[in-house]
DNA sequence: CGATTTGGTTTCATAATGCAACCAAAATCT
DNA sequence: AGATTTTGGTTGCATTATGAAACCAAATCG
């Protein structure tokens, strides 16, 4: 495949982003965790990925500080996974996948999985407001580039 | 490689859409998309991915709805590539990619674009809130199932 | 009308991924 | 304690996905 090409040197920072959890499995071990999965065995029996692949991921995902290995029990070399505060960052990222794939990519009354509030079960909104609080549209933004210092 | 799993049937909304366009390239091509490009060979420049890959992804995400194709002149051969109404639904997931770059992925003071509200010339902010409009956490939130009808 | 650009397709080499077998350390059972 | 099972991987091999470059037909340009 002659090695794709890295993007983080990119000036778009959704490339960046991309460079760092898009690949196919990164985002989907992130989701896990925010469901609070943590062991090896949990994420490669949620996923069904390759024992190999699973451990590759993981190592990058905690080399880029999105999560980081806690030890578990005495030993040091039992480990788990947990989000860094990086890594729960994603969060808006995850609540913007899943919306998208409620609205578009399910039949009406198909069985699905919704995120909602703790507190009142109520669903979780999410959107793109201007300073005041506005709610905008795409085509109500423009990309500016904000040159170095 | 053995075929990668297809997510489409996965009862969670992020890995559906996942599997709509969380391949290396389909997401970039959105956002080139949102930037305004329109031509097979606008969308090669910018990314420089091989033309081979790109007439693929191209063609897959006009079969997934998130792109279509519009004839450009006289001629039927020729034609470009737009978003859909379901592509600009994307736009929340581009934003959220975005914010967690420009928080994470540069150096203080290093170049990066900006969106922000044509307007005001303002960055657009994106948060998740309650049905009643409080800002929310990760934390507050638990998922559950929605059994089908 | 001839040359160039656009929008691809084909071929080939290589990297990424999956699967299965294997393994050491830890945990559990007897 | 000793035997057995589970956990958390690693290794080797087969196959797929991707990239680079060559090629090509139709549209566009001069």
């Amino acid at each position: 495949m002659v090695a794709r090409r890295s993007l983080k040197g990119d000036y778009c920072p959704s490339a960046r982003s991309l460079d760092a959890i898009g690949d196919w499995w990164s985002l989907l071990i992130v989701r896990d965790a925010f469901d609070g999965l943590r062991r090896f065995s949990d994420f490669q029996k949620s996923l069904g990925i390759a024992k190999n692949i699973l451990t590759e991921r993981l190592r990058t995902l905690v080399d880029r500080g999105i999560l980081e290995t806690v030890p578990v029990g005495e030993a040091k070399a039992r480990v788990e996974y947990q989000l860094t505060a990086m890594g729960r960052d994603l969060f808006p990222v995850m609540v913007a996948l899943r919306q998208f794939g409620e609205r578009h990519l399910f039949q009406p009354g198909e069985e699905h999985s919704l995120l909602v509030e703790k507190e009142t079960g109520l669903p979780v909104k999410l959107d793109i407001r201007t300073q005041d609080g506005r709610p905008i549209e795409a085509d109500e933004t423009v990309l500016i580039k904000v040159p170095e210092d």
